[in-house]
DNA sequence: ATTCATAATTATTAATTCAAAACCTTCAAA
DNA sequence: TTTGAAGGTTTTGAATTAATAATTATGAAT
């Protein structure tokens, strides 16, 4: 497998990062049961691991355990993906708020730092998701809440499960930036009120239609 | 084992609810270590289905897995408590915004029922915590969010983990049953801000003195 | 021909075995 | 006396093996 021997994570740990690559990438398909065995011999690993990393997968939401039927890939549903997405918009509102009263000016000047490198990747749409998503991962950080990263992360995953799971409409690029920029506004004014209210917009926008 | 033979849940999720029960009654101590060779022989079972339980008592929060050093029951300190309770509190407040623009009149009636029994209950304090815990379940319920649902049963999961672990004063009942009649009026009255806002007041306040 | 029951096969769940890693204790040397 | 290294013990982590349950297929009976 890996060229070192010392595991810095346990086999369990790495096989799950695997099926949710897996899942994600649409190989194993919503609905879909998951041959063990088959799984095993394919990593060259024993089935042990492999189910311990399952039920990991099943408590995160992703996949659902049938009493002696396996494990099946979680099927979303057009509300269920709302309903996440609701809940993702609420907490990471509020950690704007939150950030707005507690960040210190050293932080406020990262995510500005971060915001003008997203004026920079303007064009390069790539570059634009994968900073636009530092900008959000910093925010949560920042805000400082151990257990809300969890929470959002895991949400984050199921709304993954999705085949457009992007969180930002590609042909909106302009307007993501317009919000991000009022966000980032209101978060320098410290204004707590108007930055959950302006981060919950940016959500409210950035909802794909749904299907 | 059990008398009878037919398993209505796996082992393992059995085994779970074993261990949540032993460290909310604090027979595993925060921050100690989980024998598993002891709690397999103690339980009459093998080491497997005991370590796919950690496993998802870990992924839940409740234990945190070191490699190579097994599973310890989570520590969480005034923080983290506050952490925790803050999401509670915003999830729940959410869900009552979401009930008051949503239920339908029966289900509204459903919830004045309760509160009813909730008063009349009122010199009960055993009962009334009861009622009170039915109140908040039967809105999420009405709420219908099952991902807000688990993160909220996970979430409540963590403030067990302390030993003060009720969302509810004991000195402060009758505080607390006016909060609930300000709430249920605000429902009532199909007013999803305010609504939000007095279950937010209500958290607020029933929060335990850190500690 | 169709349906029900039984048997067999397949796959999941649990137990046992095996290996490797970490920690602790002891002994020796400085 | 203190520090460092080596060996042993303990415990986790993974693999293999055994058992249990469910589903499917086949055969017999109505």
């Amino acid at each position: 497998m890996s060229a070192l021997t010392l595991t810095p994570r346990a086999l369990y740990e790495e096989v799950a990062e695997l099926l949710r690559e897996r899942i994600f990438s649409n190989q194993l398909a919503p609905g879909s049961w998951i041959d063990e065995l088959k799984l095993a011999e394919e990593y060259g690993i024993s089935r042990t691991p492999l189910r311990e990393a399952l039920k990991v997968l099943a408590t995160e939401g992703l996949v659902t355990m049938k009493v002696r039927r396996g494990a099946y890939v979680t099927e979303v549903n057009a509300k269920d993906q709302r309903d996440v997405y609701h809940l993702l918009s609420l907490l990471e509102s509020d950690a704007a708020g939150v950030v707005a009263t507690s960040a210190s000016e050293a932080q406020l000047q990262d995510l500005q730092a971060l915001h003008r490198s997203l004026v920079a990747a303007l064009t390069d749409t790539d570059t634009f998701f994968e900073i636009n998503e530092r900008f959000h991962m910093r925010l949560l950080e920042i805000a400082d809440n151990r257990w809300r990263d969890q929470l959002v992360a895991d949400l984050r995953k199921v709304m993954k499960l999705n085949r457009h799971h992007s969180l930002l409409k590609s042909g909106r690029v302009a307007e993501s930036l317009a919000e991000h920029q009022a966000l980032m506004d209101a978060l320098l004014a410290r204004d707590a009120v108007l930055s959950v209210q302006r981060m919950r917009e940016h959500f409210a926008n950035g909802l794909e239609a749904a299907g």
